[in-house]
DNA sequence: ATCTATTCAGACATAAAAGTCTTAAATAAT
DNA sequence: ATTATTTAAGACTTTTATGTCTGAATAGAT
């Protein structure tokens, strides 16, 4: 993964949720035992996410956290912005400049397109393309 | 910068020597003053770039570090891959597993085109690149 | 009402990245 | 030979990322 652990796990638990009932609320320690990820470190990245409205949570005996809304409705680009500084990918890759399409960088420099090729990518799909990936993945049986 | 500070004081400091008389020795102040990055920490990127052959240098009195070879033929993957883990870079968005061409993930996922793009970047440019790049920005006074 | 499972919130701990410092070894100039 | 300058190497510190722990708040179950 280019991005960070926190991000890694974000997605994978979103993902989880996405598979369960869409009403279903799921415990951080079902999550994390399923996925096989820090449960406590999860916790810290559901709270952040349900900061965002990406995930709803509620307390007490058979609270859990679950999906804000349909997958197809939550954006890559919305979730990754919440874990990542994705300022970062503005920056030209030379240094620490911004690199935009007025400035000459950004003609001869190619990696202007590289970058917009990670925002777009992030900007285009949703939690459901990537629960297609895994369903495919689980399908045909993609080893660890 | 979507590497760490290392490949970018590194990527600089090459730029820098790119610029100087082929055969000049630059001593580590030297560069790092001209480019205002941590003088200690950059001698110790500038080591391990020696050690891939990417400089080389000399000690004593009138030591310094030179570029082993032209710019052009110092590819930017050479000097990445010296300070960067770009095995990262083959794993796909949604986890650590690894995304090839016969696996479904690779169609599925657009990720992979996204990488391919970022790796072929760096071995598609060299540091004359690079170098055209700045000389461009102060040509025409791009601020800092 | 009480018990218990759960999130919430934040303090705490560990690991990795970034940066600093010190000392030794090499070499050119004096 | 001595000295000044420079890289080489590694120990050390600081900062950031990652991960853990604890206690309080909440709400369903009994």
């Amino acid at each position: 993964m280019i991005y960070s652990k926190a991000t890694e796990y974000a997605l994978n638990a979103l993902v989880y949720l996405a598979e369960q009932a869409p009403d279903d609320r799921n415990g951080v320690h079902q999550i994390a035992d399923a996925l096989d990820i820090p449960g406590h470190f999860l916790g810290k990245i559901l709270q952040d996410l349900r900061k965002e409205k990406i995930v709803e949570s509620s307390r007490g005996r058979s609270g859990g956290f679950r999906l804000a809304r349909a997958p197809a409705e939550i954006g890559l680009y919305d979730v990754v912005s919440v874990l990542e500084d994705l300022q970062r990918y503005e920056m030209c890759i030379f240094d620490e400049y911004e690199c935009t399409v007025d400035r000459p960088c950004s003609m001869v420099c190619e990696w202007n397109a590289v970058k917009n090729h990670i925002t777009g990518f992030l900007q285009n799909h949703s939690l459901a393309d990537l629960q297609m990936v895994r369903q495919f993945r689980a399908d045909l049986d993609i080893p660890k």
